[in-house]
DNA sequence: CTGTTAGCGCATTCAC
DNA sequence: GTGAATGCGCTAACAG
C-alpha cells in the first residue's frame, strides 16, 4: 500500500494543472470536453480517489450522518433498527454521505455524544430512532443549531408541529386498522388485542387503529374492553395477556391483533393454533414461522429521511402543481403481511 | 450554531501559541504542568475539540473502521451482528476510533467498496464478518495491503494459518460440546443434533462437537447417524428435521441441541414439550420462550478484534510470564445459557 | 519547555 | 477555458 495519488499526481499524468482537475470532478461542464476526457483518463488509470478528509476540511462540511446503535437488542424486534440502519446507509451512499455509528446507555450520555460528534466535526447531521415524549435529545438539537431527524414522530402536543424538527414516521394507527380489518374481511369478529400499557405514543396509536375500526364494525365499548389487553413487551407477556382476554371472553376470542411480535409470538403460543394472530414489525421470526404481520416500509422511511436531511423536498410540487403535503414530515403507510402458518404449534 | 473554535483561539485565550495547545493534547508530559492547566481549562471554557477531518488530514490516518452491514437479517440470528456491532463501536470509541458503515450485495462489491473507502482514506481497517471457505475478500484485501480482522476464521485449509490473515472466532465445536454435555448430564442419552448442511466451515465445527461428545458417551456411528439430520436454516427446516431424527430412530429422542436458534425454534415447536432442545446464539427469540441457547462472547469478540487492529497484542505475557497464544488470532470460548421453558407451545 | 515554520490534499478565489 | 495563489485546522519538524 503506496501512497494514494493525489490532484498533483492526476494533473501531472494528464498535463494539466492542479486546478483543470479540481474542475473537472467537481464542476465538469466548465472544462473543454477532450481535456476532461484526457483528465478523466488519468483519474482512472491511477485509481484516484479525492481525500475524503482532505475534502472534508476544505468544504466544511463532513458529510456524515451520525446514529445510535440501540444497546436494547432484548425485544425481538430489534431487528427494526437493523434493517433501518441498512436502507438508509445504502441510500445515503448513493448521496455521498456516509453513516458514522455511535452508542450511548441513555438520552443524556447520548446528548453528550451529540456534543463530541458536532464539536469534532465529525458528523453533521443525526438521525434519531424510537423517540419518546419529553424527548430531551430533540430539544437539545434544535438548541444547538444541529441538523437531525427523527425516524419516529414526536409525541408531545406542542412538538408535534415545531417547524425546527423534522420527522418521518409510520402510521401504526393504519397498520392495525389494515391487521383488524383483513380478520374482519375474514369473517371472524371477535379480534382481541394484545398491546403495549398506555401511555406510550406509539402503543396508543397502534391501539386506536384496532379501537376504531372493531367500533366500525360494530362492537360496542363494553365488548371492546373485555377483548383487549395492554402488557409489557415479551413473549411470555403476549401469551400471558391473551389467556386473560379469554377467561374475560369466556373464551369467545376469534382472532388477535398485537403491537409487536413479540407478544404476537406469545399470543400465537397460547393460541395453539386456534385462530389467527397477527403481529407488527414483520421480523424474520414472523416470516419463518409464517405468522401474519404489519410491516414497516423501512426503505422509504430512509428515503423520507435522506430527503429531509438534505432538504431535497425544498418547494417540490406534483405533476399538477400541487405542492406534496407538509415538506417537513412523512407518514408513511404499514402494509400488512398475510401468512399461513408454517409451523404449526400444535 | 457558530464557528467551531479552532487551536488557535485556545491559543489566544490561554495566552500561548498554537503549538502549545496542540502539545497539551496530544503530549502532555512536554508541557509544564501549570501552563497545561491554563490551556484545559481554556479548551473546556471554549468547549473546544480538535476538528477531526483536519487532524486526519494531517496524520494521515482515518482512526475510522469499516464494516459492512449484512444485507440479509433473514435469519433470526441476524441480531448477532447488532449486538457484536455494538461492542465495537463501544469499545472503538474509548480507543477514539470510529466505526464507519457501508454495504455491498455480495463479495464483488463489498470489494468494490472497499477500494473507494480505502483510496478515499475514508476509513483505514476493515472488519469481515461471516468468512467463507474460498473467501475473495480477504484476499483482496492482504494483496493491496490493507489492514483488516475478520470475526470468523479462514475456513480454507491454507489461508487457516496465512499471518496476514488476523482473526477472532467462537469455537463453536465446544459450544456444542457444553450444549450437548449439559443434556447429558441431566441423564439423558439419546441427544439428537439439527444443523447445517456440509460443507460448512461453522456448520461442520458445531457438528463435531456434538458428534465427539457423543461418541465419549458411548454411542457407536449408527446411532449417531440416525440421530443427526443436516438441513439448511430456517424455522419449518428444524421442525421437519427433528421429525425425520424421530421417525429414523422410533421415537426415542431425549434431547436435542441444534446450530442455530432458527433451527431449534422449528425443533422446539415440533418437540411439543416432550424433551429440551438447545439451540445457539442466544438470541433475543430463546432469551423471550426461556430456551436454553450457547451464548457467544460478542464483547470479548470486539475487544480481540481491536486488539488485533491495533496491534496493542505484540508480546503480551499472562502473569506467570507465559505468551499469550498466538498473537495473530483469538479462539474464543461460547457458553451455554440453560433456560427452564417459560411458554410452553403446549 | 516554548514559538516559528511548513505542509497534509483539496476547492475556491482570482489573474491570464 | 487554464494556471497560480491562498487557507481549511491540525501536527510535526525544527529552532530558541
Amino acid at each position: 500500500m503506496t501512497r494514494l495519488p493525489t490532484v498533483s499526481d492526476v494533473a501531472t499524468a494528464a498535463g494539466v494543472s492542479r486546478q483543470t482537475v479540481s474542475n473537472v470532478l467537481n464542476a465538469p461542464d466548465v472544462v473543454r470536453p477532450e481535456t476532461r476526457e484526457r483528465v478523466l483518463a488519468a483519474v482512472s488509470e491511477l485509481g484516484y480517489r479525492p481525500h475524503a478528509s482532505a475534502r472534508r476540511l476544505r468544504t466544511q462540511q463532513s458529510s456524515t450522518i451520525g446514529i445510535r446503535l440501540d444497546p436494547m437488542t432484548d425485544g425481538i424486534s430489534g431487528v427494526v433498527l437493523d434493517r433501518f440502519l441498512h436502507a438508509l446507509t445504502a441510500q445515503a451512499d448513493a448521496l455521498g454521505l456516509r453513516v458514522m455509528l455511535f452508542t450511548a446507555a441513555g438520552p443524556e450520555e447520548e446528548i453528550a455524544q451529540f456534543r463530541r460528534l458536532s464539536d469534532g466535526a465529525d458528523v453533521d447531521a443525526f438521525v434519531l430512532t424510537s423517540t419518546f415524549e419529553g424527548d430531551p435529545r430533540t430539544e437539545w438539537l434544535i438548541e444547538h443549531g444541529q441538523r437531525f431527524v427523527t425516524f419516529g414522530r414526536p409525541w408531545g402536543v406542542d412538538d408535534m408541529e415545531d417547524p425546527q424538527h423534522l420527522w418521518v414516521d409510520v402510521d401504526g394507527r393504519a397498520g392495525l386498522r389494515a391487521a383488524t380489518r383483513h380478520l374482519l374481511d375474514e369473517g371472524l369478529r371477535r379480534i382481541a388485542y394484545v398491546g403495549w400499557p398506555s401511555p406510550s405514543g406509539t402503543g396508543d396509536d397502534r391501539h386506536a387503529g384496532w379501537r376504531e375500526t372493531m367500533r366500525e364494525a360494530g362492537l360496542d365499548d363494553d365488548e371492546l374492553d373485555a377483548l383487549e389487553a395492554r402488557t409489557p413487551e415479551g413473549v411470555p407477556h403476549g401469551a400471558e395477556a391473551l389467556r386473560a382476554v379469554e377467561a374475560a371472553t369466556g373464551g369467545a376470542v376469534e382472532g388477535v391483533v398485537c403491537s409487536s411480535d413479540s407478544l404476537a409470538l406469545g399470543a400465537l403460543l397460547a393460541a395453539r393454533g386456534r385462530y389467527p394472530v397477527i403481529g407488527y414489525d414483520n421480523t424474520p421470526v414472523a416470516a419463518s414461522i409464517g405468522m401474519s404481520s404489519v410491516d414497516q416500509p423501512l426503505e422509504q422511511v430512509a428515503t423520507g429521511v435522506l430527503e429531509l436531511l438534505t432538504g431535497a423536498h425544498g418547494g417540490r410540487v406534483r405533476h399538477d402543481g400541487e405542492p406534496v403535503g407538509d415538506p417537513r414530515h412523512r407518514l408513511l403507510e404499514p402494509r400488512l403481511v398475510p401468512r399461513e402458518l408454517q409451523v404449526a404449534p400444535a
